[in-house]
DNA sequence: GCGGCAAGTTGAACATGTTCAACTGAACAT
DNA sequence: ATGTTCAGTTGAACATGTTCAACTTGCCGC
């Protein structure tokens, strides 16, 4: 049946990325293993690239379910970037291994795992919608102004923290968890002092300068 | 001649990366192109990541020089790191078309070609020295407990930069254009606000952060 | 049942990055 | 002259992502 075949093709796929990373899993080898023909696997899945996809869908929703957890709990701004960044790097890490692999399979534009990609526009949404409740959600409130933007700005941030987990060679990832600590904090303390009037013009600027490149 | 091959097919490999990006660039051509066999090209470039390194070597040399010609004009922070970054752009124009596909090779951590890689030490010398020469010759002066970090974490925005770049589907790269000529003077007022006693604290957190993250 | 169509499946074929055992020839020692 | 060595060079061989023409299967209309 071709939807079994589909998701048999699919675990097959994950449990070798996990096992043995990207590059040491052959396309033939995923087809051997779930018992079918190499071309039936792409019949199924345009590219390897896209069976790296459903891995990075995989983990998005673990790290939303994790997410939604830490959410729940209310708090101020630092608190729940805080919790939502470290359930990111959670979920991520048992393919640390193999993190720079996957990102390079991400990172290529018009690849189907980019973050950016219309393929990647489920687990996009889903992500983005954790850091809009992030923002609302919090309390003291996230100044009326930055209320729009913060959320997809939060979404950035969190890509570039990924990118910098990718990088770091410390035992459990520990640079990374000590980024995000110091992160956190910093960027609830600038949230809050965009209120000030020395700070209002720069974060005027800032929210137009992001509207300026969106365009 | 070892020196004579060498040299004849890293620009016979620059020229076809030049004229048809990176995956059309077989390195079967290169070497024909050459009129030397395949696993000669081998013999002088450990691989076709190497051979882009010298790639990035010389659009290097190029904003390097550029950008020496933009410091010599003195100015102040924002306007010098505008122009340096400008001068990044320019360097980099001639490959946008290709850009993902050049990107997708260097940040793959462990890759010749990466920014971070020991291959790249020469490259990133020359880079970060400019940022240093930017710091420092910058008038008025940047506070001096920023001035030992700052030239690096003005290295890492150039890089934040390129990324932006290769994404960057807007004519002529308009986009990321704007982008620098919002950025730049907006460091610059960030920088100049950290001696203020309000972010005084933020700037030092920054600093720590930043220390902490590197150890 | 039967014809036929579309979905599903197969495995060989292709292009490409990379490796490697074999060969060449120049420089040098005897 | 002859032998030796070794950097430089060769091209076939290998592994892998991807494509494709052919084959099989299940199903629908009759």
């Amino acid at each position: 049946m071709s939807d079994d075949t589909r998701s048999l093709v699919r675990s097959t796929a994950l449990r070798l990325f996990r096992e043995r990373g990207y590059a040491a899993t052959t396309m033939r080898a995923i087809a051997q293993e779930a018992g079918v023909a190499t071309g039936n696997a792409y019949y199924h899945f345009a590219s390897k690239d896209h069976l790296v996809q459903e891995l990075y869908l995989d983990v998005n929703r673990e790290q939303t379910q994790a997410a939604r957890t830490v959410l729940a709990q209310g708090g101020d701004l630092a608190t729940r970037l805080r919790g939502v960044l470290l359930a990111g790097v959670d979920a991520f890490a048992e393919y640390h291994a193999f993190g720079g692999e996957f990102i390079t399979v991400a990172i290529r534009p018009g690849s189907a795992a980019s973050p950016f990609s219309p393929e990647s526009s489920e687990s996009r949404q889903l992500s983005q919608a954790i850091f809009r409740e992030l923002v609302e959600g919090a309390s003291p409130a996230v100044p009326s102004v930055l209320r729009d933007e913060l959320p997809e700005l939060l979404w950035l941030a969190q890509l570039g923290v990924t990118l910098f987990w990718v990088y770091d060679g410390s035992p459990g990832q520990r640079r990374t968890r000590t980024l995000i600590e110091g992160i956190a904090p910093l960027i609830g303390r600038l949230v809050r002092l965009s209120r000030l009037p020395v700070l209002r013009g720069a974060a005027d600027d800032v929210l137009a300068l992001v509207r300026a490149v969106r365009a």
